[in-house]
DNA sequence: GCAAAAGTGTTGTACTTACACCCATGG
DNA sequence: CCATGGGTGTAAGTACAACACTTTTGC
């Protein structure tokens, strides 16, 4: 009953893989582990999973998101679908890839030593099985692009975010250094944001004023025709 | 010995949609067809065929191109892949979109009446079957960053193009006029373009020149740090 | 009191937009 | 000779890039 119609046409195994970013210390991160199956056990692979028949590729991907991070409602985008014939060494696996923006703060540790998870820094990536490696890549590139024209980067942060911490993410996504007044004129110029009375404390003696994404800001904005950029 | 390690899991059909683009009368068109099978035989469908097991993804939507112009190396790339459970009401298939531009002037009319397959205008584009509306959508967005940003717009012509043609054809894309002056400025202060000493005298007395995109050009450009933007 | 990070404006430059007339030619 | 589309420059406004000093406070 799974192919009513359609005959005698060859079926494929369908994986997911994603490209978990976290921001830690200034840097993006990339959740790797080691391969738990054979072939290339051990070696460093992005997470991964199996499509199954009842679900569809995104339940695929929210499903090993959720397995390996248990936090749900994670902001997730597909990058593209993988399918030479060698891709997978262990047999025809068309991929498709999932990046998504993980808060790290959040993250449960003894999950992490279930399933041998760790925190790669982006700038110190391995070398990772198949085709994981151009899947990174590839999802990096839609990323700056994403960050660049739509408020997507602050699921990086719990709920609040000081400027300095916003900046270094954009600098960490983009690979660059950016312009502090700039930087700052930009998105004050938007007026998407909602600053709160408290600071953090811990990054510096003065303290930075926490923001918050104001979504109903962000939809004026927008109503007005203007267009997110940074 | 297609899945030598990974055991009971899944498998899938796999099929590739083409959005294929062309440009006619001034006006994006999309090669459609009456869906030949069932279900929903005779509806209108994207190009497509299933995906089989020695060949790529991308290797597939090779062929699908070929079937239904007969011609060969069509620009063309990934838009996405298509998953919900419920989305080919055929049966479970997971389908990989991919646009391509095609030059229409070469089209095989003959072929044409074989497998049914017809022009339609962009802006006149009926109800097409499953998620296929979705895939044009996606696949003209995509196009539309695409074009903006790489060199690529020029495939839709066979090698040699006048200005106000290609004017016309950004216009159609972006479906918004465009003004003559800062569209040529923009693209003769890049000098990517080789003029010609012809004119096409069709669509118009007076006569437009021809150019064409030069590789060489281009990549001296690049080297220079610039990048395409019209 | 000093080190370390937060915060703040201005100016020149480059890019974008808006805009109107003459030209060449076929019929 | 006139209708049709091809071709050209400038000026104003906007966005972007470059740049340096003061403030706060924990130690």
């Amino acid at each position: 009953m799974n192919t009513t119609y359609y005959q005698n046409t060859d079926q494929f195994l369908i994986s997911v893989d994603c490209i978990i970013f976290g921001f830690q210390n200034k840097e993006l991160h990339v959740l790797l582990t080691r391969r738990p199956v054979k072939p290339l056990k051990d070696e460093w692979s992005l997470m991964g999973g199996f499509m199954e028949k009842d679900e569809s590729i995104s339940e695929a991907a929210e499903k090993v998101l959720f397995r390996y991070t248990q936090q749900k409602d994670i902001y997730m985008e597909q990058v593209a679908a993988y399918g030479d014939v060698n891709r997978d060494t262990g047999g025809r696996v068309v991929s498709v890839a999932f990046y998504a923006l993980v808060k790290v703060e959040k993250f449960n540790t003894s999950l992490a030593k279930k399933f041998d998870a760790r925190w790669i820094n982006l700038r110190e990536l391995p070398q990772l099985v198949f085709d994981h490696n151009k899947m990174v890549k590839d999802a990096l590139m839609l990323l700056q692009y994403k960050v660049s024209t739509q408020p997507i980067a602050f699921h990086f942060f719990n709920d609040k975010f000081t400027l300095p911490a916003l900046q270094d993410l954009y600098e960490a996504i983009y690979q660059m250094p950016l312009d502090k007044r700039n930087f700052r004129k930009k998105l004050t110029t938007m007026e998407i944001l909602d600053k709160l009375e408290d600071k953090d404390k811990v990054n510096s003696k003065r303290g930075a004023f926490y923001f918050i994404f104001n979504k109903h800001k962000y939809h004026k904005f927008l109503a007005e025709g203007k267009r997110f950029s940074l």
